[in-house]
DNA sequence: GTAATAACCAAGTAACTTACTAGGTATTAA
DNA sequence: TTAATACCTAGTAAGTTACTTGGTTATTAC
């Protein structure tokens, strides 16, 4: 699991599903105009979307992709697992005794964390973003925050 | 901010830090051994972690990196923020009026997400992790847990 | 004061990821 | 039958990662 554009661009399109689910499926062409993200790129992104059972696609004039599953069933953590890169464990592969003792130390407080984190994005799901028939928008801190946001998620320039 | 083996990196490195910080700095050269990353790859990793104020180096034989502030002053979100690449915002730039109303409806709703799992971060120091004269570790179920962890933030395997 | 130890610095690189383009095929509604 | 849509494969330039090489300072120990 990464925080980078790419999970970015997966959960924000699922927000995008979750607001208008009630409508009928939504077209990647809409998702694209949106977020101005390519389609094409959608395309990708949304394949393994549906392979996790994530999103439905619905093909045909009309056709579009909805939710698979109600909002309150759709975490976070799940949108960003399956939209990223698959990774591979080579050290270590959370086995118990890697290399014992001291030297793994570190390693299982790094897993400690992961799994806080993991717990912490796999209690929020789709619906703690969206209300029908209006947006609720989370409580946050208005001025304080705002330095940290830009510097934080957002996309990465890219000179086209 | 980003969630990879960089990040990983570099908290695992402070990890180390803060596990041995009473006993004088600690040589690039052990925490490489320690966690099997390459010497140079750390000095530019440490080189950010200084720039932020977050390690003090000391030259010459005995020397190393010590931590610059107690541990209970060091977050996993600075540390992951200092280590990362600089990131540049072209959309939004965070402005209230970014193309108006539901256009940016969802970039909003990140922004939402992304304070919150800062928050979260910035809530967790050093000092949860190590408690001294032995570690203490975070609870953490153990079985269910353990599969999902070994996907998510493990680095990825490079042939060599 | 010389040698060893370490931080500190800069440039280069192969493998990989990102974000996108191009060019299709398959399915379905009108 | 046509158009709209999902769905699929291959390619690519730019950027990142993780590392290598080859230095230069600063400091301690002898």
């Amino acid at each position: 699991m990464k925080l980078s554009t790419k999970g970015r661009y997966a959960v924000t399109a699922m927000m995008d599903l979750a607001i208008n689910h009630r409508t009928g499926p939504m077209s990647l062409a809409d998702i694209s105009k949106n977020q101005s993200i390519s389609l094409s790129y959608l395309e990708q992104i949304f394949s393994k979307l549906r392979k996790a059972d994530l999103v439905e696609g619905v093909r045909g004039p009309g056709g579009g992709y909805r939710l698979a599953r109600p909002i309150n069933q759709i975490t976070i953590a799940q949108i960003m697992q399956a939209a990223d890169v698959s990774i591979d464990s080579t050290q270590c592969l959370g086995a118990e005794d890697c290399s014992s003792g001291d030297r793994c130390l570190t390693h299982k407080l790094w897993e400690d964390l992961s799994f806080k984190l993991y717990e912490f994005l796999n209690d929020i799901t789709l619906a703690d973003f969206v209300k029908e028939p209006k947006i609720r928008h989370m409580r946050m801190p208005q001025d304080s925050a705002s330095n940290y946001i830009n510097t934080m998620f957002l996309p990465i320039s890219r000179a086209s």
